[in-house]
DNA sequence: TATGAATGAGTCTTCATTCAT
DNA sequence: AATGAATGAAGACTCATTCAT
């Protein structure tokens, strides 16, 4: 039976995802979850006892699922290609339309710094996504595949272009060609010194 | 009369923009701008019909009054101290702790963006930022103040590192020594050229 | 404006008074009173936020109303009179059908004391009660009227009686002889030392 | 099996005593007791289909294990000395803190009440006691241990006393001493005619 | 203009009760 | 017997919006 719930638990999220997804976080109500799940209302309180849960248990289980790009790519690859392949894995998440969660992740994220609360499991991601940045521009320069007099600095500018990227794409909107022209922007940087 | 309702209607803009800069855009109430103004119910409807024409009011204001720092600037200038002034605006923004509208209006731009609506407003204001940040970088080049080949991309690259910033600013929070790290690597990025 | 406001409060408050003498205090909802009042649940709210509140004001209201049976006896009455209008007034009570506040007041209490709250308004109402019958009883002994040794004991006795009588009228039900033949025996106690 | 299920019935009415006892009758909610008792919700309906039976059946409980103090006495006390006892025990009951159904039985007995259905059983239970303290006064009377010219008055006064007492110990609150103060006062009314 | 009372819709949350397993 | 998931009704509370004054 535990694990009949368990699927259920799952469906509600699946489900909610797609409701945050289409709605951002703020905007999102239990009724809304339980008349896109077709449940009852006292029914979903079985599981979960507010939005902000069921939210928190999908960008767990997000991160959970979080593949990390860096452990896939081969071990011969140059660094020069895994930070190619990163970029492209940015990429394809900036457009992707459907289950995108960074407007509901943002609006989650402003809710818990103005009530003070500290952010920092996203921090922490975003920091450790800086070092392997890092590392990986340190063996690229090391290599002669980059030059790069400042690596960490680098790779902050890398991951706050990024975050700038996302905001807009969440905003203004951002066209395909955008991203290219930043993503290569970003590359020739390293590259250029080469000459 | 139209003079005092003139009065009354920015002294409620003021107000509210307090509220807006408190609470975002999603969570503030006719109600809470109700009480924040001290005014009736009605009274708040005569001026405005809802929170989205408040606060389109508000950046339409703050455009209005939006000071080009350009503009400000001395003739003799070199670009690097244009620059660097148009940098240090941006940090003193980051850091504003009271009255920062960044939250509730990137909360705005998301219902906008989820509604269809564009934001050509403000991707045009984007887009002229970097125009400008792009002549200035293409001067200091001529001037060997800089070293660049791709002007334009380092404007947009400067432009999408000072979104993220803002944006972390908004939810993980952000320390200045974070902000100027971002700046100067900016800044070497463009000098570094010169040896 | 205010006065209006002050009658419909008022109105509130008497129909509100009507809804618990039938329902006791803890059943009666916050919708309880908009139907009986026949305004809007908002409506309410306007001017009470809860129905602990709407109660604490009716009885605040009683208490102030409260006619003080001995201020209001004739100067030259005897201690006996006195005590046998006293006893008519709470056999009034006693019999009283519509607009007994009884079972609300003290499941109201029951609340109050669970909670560790206070009860002291009530508390004291009994004492002052015991106190004036106490000097009732002096006088009434000093003038030979009555014989009692023990004038204080002999009002807590009394006031406990009535609590009794109460307490017995709002569940088993209590017939005007009971009432009789239990005021009777009092006032026989008082007057049997005579002889 | 018949008997496990016995014994569970058992179980749950020690259960929802305790919850009677500490919440009253009224707030007490089916989901109140399978939270006490641990079990499923549809396990406790097996036994019982609503708080209302729950609580008849405990009350009928207690009034089977009753203890009868008068049939307890041994057969030479004296009046004055099974009257004491008597007392006692009532005292023993006002000062119980656990376990103590007072606050349920009158907000049950409100229900009944209000609902128009007699509460015999209870007033049975009164009349009882005040025909067995009539009888005994009587013996302590012709015994000339007692003076009493209206047993059945006096007994009749004794228990209401106690039921002022006992609300006023569900409510206000009530001292060892202030019971200890009207336990006296009985004793010695019966006692005083002697001289 | 300005007030603030009034309405009613919307959401939250809790339970009694049922039912498939 | 027993479990606990599921349903739906009931009540609380908050606001946007209107309107008489």
């Amino acid at each position: 039976m535990s694990d009949k719930a368990a699927r259920k638990k799952q469906f509600i999220l699946d489900t909610a995802k797609k409701v945050f997804s289409e709605k951002g976080y703020k905007d999102v109500t239990m009724k809304d979850i339980v008349e896109a799940c077709e449940i009852s209302r006292g029914g979903l309180y079985i599981y979960f006892e507010s939005t902000e849960q069921i939210f928190k248990a999908i960008i767990d289980a997000e991160s959970a699922a979080g593949d990390d790009v860096f452990s896939r790519t081969r071990k011969d690859a140059t660094a020069g290609d895994i930070l190619a392949i990163f970029l492209k894995e940015q990429k394809k998440e900036l457009l992707l339309k459907k289950d995108n969660l960074s407007v509901a992740m943002y609006e989650y994220l402003f809710v818990k710094h103005a009530n003070g609360e500290s952010c920092k499991d996203e921090k922490a991601k975003f920091d450790a996504a800086v070092e392997v940045l890092t590392h990986l521009i340190e063996n690229g320069t090391e290599n002669d595949e980059f030059y790069c007099e400042d690596p960490n600095g680098a790779a902050r500018n890398i991951m706050y272009v990024i975050e700038g990227l996302k905001i807009a794409a969440s905003t203004y909107g951002i066209t395909e060609e955008d991203i290219d022209n930043e993503l290569l922007f970003i590359m020739s940087g390293l590259l250029s010194g080469e000459e």
